[in-house]
DNA sequence: ACATAGCCCGTGGGGACATG
DNA sequence: CATGTCCCCACGGGCTATGT
């Protein structure tokens, strides 16, 4: 035992000194500021040097599965230097996480890491999409961690996505749908995951069926985007943090008289006469729900799927002004 | 304008304990 | 043993406030 404890002091030792050469090295070639200064701003560590035999006579590892911290930095916040990662611009430790993961993985490693949602589906993550959708031939994954009605685990209120990919190059890639669930349904939570082809590389959207894909591709068939038609003649309110379903008011007076002091939920948007109708209800849909869920971080509606949803032209005609009045009506009774 | 390993609160089940 | 009370905490549901 003895022996053991002398050799890996031995061991460490010669691994401090090899880390020193290469610090050094690397401080020369790279910088003229002070040593020790640069020692203290860029942390470096040399995972050629702590895994040799691993990244260098295997060409990396073979599974890596990860957890990474959520947690958001900026340039001031975070105490060393991050210059080398593409996706420093996405603010975030899980996605310096994940790309320093494509670094030290190789085509024959299995990945997967557990990330929020937001990270596999907004834009302000567009550079870890773009790293780990286009590093893989082949991924899955599975959308979940809402928090309603219930969560992936206890105490952690996050939307989550799971992102599994194996070194089987069959070129294909799946995601799931936006999976809801109850406490009481956790453990049988993974038998009822049903995978669909992927048809978006960035931003791969939650949609379960060849259908979904249909819809979607309809409604971006259309040249028109729904902002188009915000011009100040009218005016509707949305709830900008929908849960089951969106929702949309010709006005707050129904929230108001009832002190329903959630108005502050609710955002105005300006809208054209001859869309005012067709707005409102389009907004109420399980269709723009849909189309919501499928692209967004599951928890802000915002301008930018105003902006991605396209529309035909339609005339603002007596069936559309019926419709909306019956469903105004309809969100009185309630 | 947008995103937040959030924030807050009511509810209900069940365990610990006291009383009948 | 049966019943009642209190309390804790997991759970579900809703949106505030703050920093970038």
């Amino acid at each position: 035992m003895a022996t053991f404890k002398q050799a890996k002091r031995g061991l460490n030792e010669r691994l401090g000194k090899l880390n020193e050469l290469l610090n050094r090295r690397l401080h020369a070639a790279t910088t003229s500021i002070p040593y020790e200064d640069w020692l203290e701003t860029h942390q470096p560590y040399h995972w050629l040097a702590e895994f040799y035999q691993i990244i260098h006579d295997n060409g990396g590892f073979d599974v890596i599965i990860g957890n990474p911290p959520y947690v958001t930095f900026t340039d001031k916040s975070i105490p060393y230097n991050v210059d080398k990662f593409e996706t420093k611009k996405d603010k975030n430790l899980f996605a310096l996480v994940g790309e320093q993961c494509t670094i030290i993985s190789n085509s024959k490693s299995s990945v997967g890491y557990i990330i929020p949602l937001s990270g596999l589906s907004i834009e302000g993550f567009k550079e870890f999409q773009r790293i780990i959708f286009k590093q893989r031939d082949s991924w899955n994954i599975f959308y979940s961690g809402d928090r309603n009605p219930s969560e992936l685990f206890t105490g952690v209120k996050i939307r989550a996505g799971i992102f599994i990919s194996r070194p089987q190059s069959s070129g294909r890639k799946f995601v799931t749908k936006y999976i809801k669930y109850y406490t009481s349904e956790r453990p049988i939570l993974f038998n009822k995951i049903n995978y669909t082809e992927c048809f978006d590389y960035i931003s791969a959207p939650k949609l379960d069926k060849e259908i979904g894909k249909n819809v979607v591709t309809k409604i971006f068939s259309f040249d028109k985007k729904l902002s188009s038609e915000f011009y100040k003649e009218e005016s509707i309110y949305y709830h900008a943090a929908p849960i089951y379903w969106c929702k949309a008011l010709i006005n707050l007076k129904i929230l108001t008289e009832n002190n329903l002091n959630i108005a502050g939920s609710y955002k105005k948007i300006d809208i054209s006469n001859r869309y005012k109708n067709f707005a409102f209800i389009l907004l109420n849909s399980t269709l723009f729900f849909y189309f919501w869920i499928a692209f967004s971080d599951c928890y802000s509606l915002t301008q930018k799927y105003f902006s991605m949803f396209r529309i035909p032209n339609v005339c603002d005609n007596s069936e559309l002004k019926k419709v909306a009045k019956e469903l105004s009506n309809d969100m009185i009774k309630i």
